[in-house]
DNA sequence: ATGCTTGTTCGGATTCAATTCGGAAAAAAT
DNA sequence: ATTTTTTCCGAATTGAATCCGAACAAGCAT
């Protein structure tokens, strides 16, 4: 940001800017969105964008940022919730959530995170990734079970790479070939058949070694 | 595009402007290459670049496409060597293949699957995804005991879209958590387990219903 | 209230990149 | 050699992004 804004008048007018930008890049897409547009949308003049953004390409940016805080936000308070249930319903139960997260206000968020790749949104992706990383140590404390698994950065870096990236690949394409459910269902067993080998595993050795 | 080129000296422009479109683009990223850029590089005017393409755009998009052809020039060789092999070693070779892959001149091509989602790839990654879908398909014909496997359409756009994913995303940061080496053996254990597991299950369901 | 300073808004002017166009040069056809 | 087709180009055009300075509002001391 250029400017940071002091004014009650200021602050609404950035939220204005912020909100007016959710709105055009859902219906016209990011390369199609202009600043005139944006300022209309938010009833302001052109000039303004440019007092707290220096440019357009921030104010998307802001926008992804918002969009990851958001997320975040949903992420966090769930935590507590999820760590208490079986691997299975937990994922279940995060990715239900999600969908319905990129649902609200009439699919804005899930129209942004469609184009949101086509922005470099991957680069304000680590702070989610921090936040996923703290669900899956969380829930990895709540059942001592699992921490004899072995290789367990490297899968949680598998798990939540690619889980968001099959998500929102998904939530892009406009006729995929499997549905959302069947995709949930299926990332939940992957999960879950992987935690159950390698339990078994780690039991045999067990039984093997002491 | 708007013109054919009929000419060999017209193909060798056509040519060179693709060329230049991917070292510009692995160079400035897409919104910052402009049609100058790639004009000066490939030598030639920048008027030439609209005789042959309606747009910056499309030069990308058949960028885009000659990529997704060359990697599956790669796959599709490799077909009937991975379908002999055990499971896990098919997806470490798949893998690494892939890596070398994107690595080669000088990491163009990795460069550009980095930004490539800034442009609207996916789109194009259709081919891709039908090869490896076929690939799949050919090791499942090969060894009938995972046609046991349940929600295979499902688990195999899972770890093709996941697997995709992970590894463009490893191969771009800058300071990763985990090495390639072991995202290559997670993945291959991911992998490796579900179907296990699955076929275990499948067994114990025909011991009960037969 | 009044004058002063600081913050804010705006839209015309400017800049810069994408795209167009018309004619010159090269290749092919006659 | 002449005509026709294809190719090449860079100056001119266009339109969106960005800048800027005057006009307007808010805060604040006197």
């Amino acid at each position: 940001m250029a400017r940071v804004p002091r004014q009650k008048r200021a602050k609404e007018t950035v939220n204005a800017i912020i909100e007016a930008s959710f709105i055009a890049m859902a219906e016209h897409g990011p390369a199609a969105t202009t600043t005139r547009q944006i300022a209309d949308i938010a009833g302001v003049g052109v000039g303004s964008l440019y007092e707290y953004f220096d440019n357009k390409e921030q104010i998307f940016e802001v926008m992804s940022e918002r969009f990851v805080a958001d997320t975040i936000g949903l992420i966090h308070p769930l935590t507590p919730i999820l760590v208490r249930k079986p691997i299975k319903d937990a994922v279940r139960e995060l990715l239900q959530q999600f969908r319905d997260f990129l649902q609200q206000n009439d699919g804005r968020y899930l129209k942004c995170a469609r184009h949101a790749m086509t922005l470099g949104f991957e680069a304000h992706m680590e702070p989610l990734q921090k936040a996923l990383q703290e669900l899956v140590t969380q829930y990895l404390m709540h059942h001592p079970e699992t921490l004899k698994m072995r290789n367990i950065p490297t899968m949680s870096y598998i798990m939540i790479n690619g889980g968001i990236f099959a998500v929102v690949r998904h939530l892009s394409e406009p006729a995929p070939p499997i549905s959302f459910d069947e995709l949930v269902e299926g990332l939940a067993t992957m999960v879950g058949h992987y935690t159950e080998r390698e339990i078994a595993l780690a039991s045999s050795q067990d039984v093997q070694s002491g």
